[in-house]
RNA sequence: GGCGGCAUAGCCAAGUGGCUAAGGCAGCGGUCUGCAAAACCGUUAUUCUCCGGUUCGAAUCCGGAUGCCGCCUCCA
């Protein structure tokens, strides 16, 4: 079985094989840095962290390159509004945003480059352009002039003609076709600029990622992603660049993730309705974004919601409730004692199975262009077998316990690094939900174990009526107690 | 106006020609518990927006209708 991804270019899915074999080589474009993330960023880095993440699992050697926009027009409004400098503010907010991908558990691509350091490549890709008569230059811009390039649309599925019937796109008189765009744009005084064979000028946006993709990559590689916003104009437009300038094709996969909504309408930066990955990761776990995320299929929409928050961390509650289950029974087993998974019967042998064969069905849903959804259903059928098998056979230790459990939690491990999820000691997880939820209400974790620890004591006096009384006390400030054989843990409702 | 996508239970969401239509959340009944919570067991879509067609067989393919959404402009 091979990978298969949908590529927007053919609009199929198709057996993924790369140009190197053992290889593969990723382009994704990143933020512009103007701003902080929100949570459409976050889909994005994530689709693609797992992409990177299920490849390596394959056997690749992934070369994932993610830029930065560190020059663009909005970079240069905010630094003039904040009188501040372009490198400023752009730095201001790359930190911003590798912390917010840190906090969730996006690994760091393996090239991040940035604008900036390549305006020499861009220069030179623009004179080939220039030489091959592919751009022409007005008045201290350079210009593609889209209709020589055969393919022009053919990512995007639209012809010139009919883009231009459409015609919202501003009028500029200096662009001989209204569909051209810029490669150089020459600075007005006080701008920032480089010198360039054209005048002091900085690059359009396109041209970066042309650069940059070859640089480390080289003419053609084998996926490139991004938002399914990004296709036209920003791909189309990368496309003609750089098959202008090679002769060779760009991208042999080309990946688009679909839009955050937010009640069923498109989140975006114009709109104005977005949120914050900060501000999202004061009310929810990081963990629960990134399941939440991956709950559903990469190219589908996705609509963000409190509600559909909640739902979800309850059932990320219940998978680490289980890891916690399964921790102690190992904590306090015996050896497996070289017990051989093929002699185990019963009950023993059937967790066992589904275990050692869990991995195999999760990664034959991701096979199946990174199907998260079904790959994270298998997990969870997972967790209620293993509850299962807790609550029946597995509930006395032996060598036989030792081994299905320690089976599968290996296999929830595997899975769970593909998928950038489900990785945390139970302990960290929990304690970490405490410690945010009892700052956000107020509460602190002493007084709440203070009152856990009255209510034992009334308890092992079999005085009931006061037991509940603190339980009670307790729900109303939402936290949920759970009476163990050992002891009674707590969490938020 | 042009191009494209989606429509599956109370909600979210897999499933793209053939086994009982995954999984999560919520609900209900039961087991366990001092009572709860958690966990487990059972249960909640004879049917996949509607109407036609292809096929031995369709949620899945084709045609049409309706509804929702996206792109065509900076946007992940």
């Amino acid at each position: 079985m091979s990978v298969r991804l949908y590529n927007t270019l053919t609009r199929r899915k198709e057996d993924f094989s790369p140009l190197q074999v053992g290889k593969a080589g990723i382009y994704v474009c990143g933020i512009t840095a103007y701003d902080l993330c929100h949570i459409g960023h976050a889909r994005a880095a994530i689709v693609f962290d797992v992409l990177a993440r299920f490849l390596r699992y394959r056997g690749y050697d992934v070369t994932y390159v993610k830029n930065f926009t560190d020059v663009d027009d909005k970079i240069i409004a905010r630094a003039e509004r904040e009188g501040r400098t372009i490198g400023e503010v752009a730095e201001t907010f790359i930190a911003a945003h590798d912390e917010d991908m840190a906090a969730l558990g996006v690994e760091r691509a393996t090239v991040t480059p940035r604008a900036t350091e390549h305006i020499d490549g861009m220069i030179a890709l623009i004179r080939t352009l220039l030489e091959k008569g592919l751009a022409y230059v007005v008045s201290g811009d350079v210009y593609y002039a889209v209709e020589r390039f055969a393919g022009y649309g053919k990512l995007s599925g639209r012809g010139i003609e009919e883009m231009l019937a459409g015609a919202r796109i501003d009028v500029n008189e200096k662009k001989t076709n209204p569909m051209d765009f810029a490669l150089w744009k020459g600075s007005k005084p006080g701008e920032p600029g480089w010198d360039s064979p054209w005048g002091k000028g900085r690059p359009g946006w396109h041209i970066e990622c042309s650069v940059m993709s070859q640089r480390y990559l080289g003419d053609t590689f084998d996926i490139h992603g991004g938002g399914e916003d990004l296709i036209f104009p920003h791909h189309e437009n990368e496309i003609a660049q750089s098959e202008g300038a090679t002769g060779r094709p760009l991208a042999r996969v080309w990946m688009h993730n679909g839009f955050v909504r937010v009640n069923k309408e498109k989140m975006s930066k114009s709109l104005g309705n977005f949120s914050t990955i900060r501000e999202m990761l004061a009310v929810h776990p990081p963990e629960v974004l990134r399941l939440f995320i991956l709950q559903s299929h990469y190219r589908s929409p996705v609509d963000f919601s409190d509600q559909a928050l909640r739902e979800t961390r309850t059932g990320l509650d219940r998978f680490y409730e289980t890891r916690r289950k399964i921790q102690a029974a190992l904590s306090g087993g015996p050896a497996a004692d070289g017990t051989a998974g093929e002699r185990l019967t019963g009950g023993h042998r059937r967790l066992y199975e589904k275990a050692t064969g869990l991995q195999e069905r999760f990664a034959g849903a991701m096979d199946d262009d990174l199907n998260t959804a079904r790959a994270i259903g298998y997990i969870f059928d997972g967790v209620r077998q293993v509850n299962a098998y807790l609550d029946a056979e597995g509930q006395a230790a032996s060598p036989e316990r030792t081994l299905v459990l320690a089976a599968a939690r290996q296999a929830f491990d595997r899975c769970g690094d593909v998928l950038g999820l489900f990785r945390q000691d139970p302990r960290d997880y929990f304690a970490m939900d405490q410690r945010r939820e009892t700052g956000r209400r107020g509460l602190e974790v002493a007084e709440i174990e203070d009152l856990i620890a009255q209510r034992l004591t009334a308890r092992q006096a079999r005085n009931w009526a006061q037991a509940d009384a603190i339980r009670q006390r307790l729900a109303e400030h939402g936290v949920i107690l759970q009476d163990g054989p050992a002891a009674t843990t707590w969490k938020f409702a």
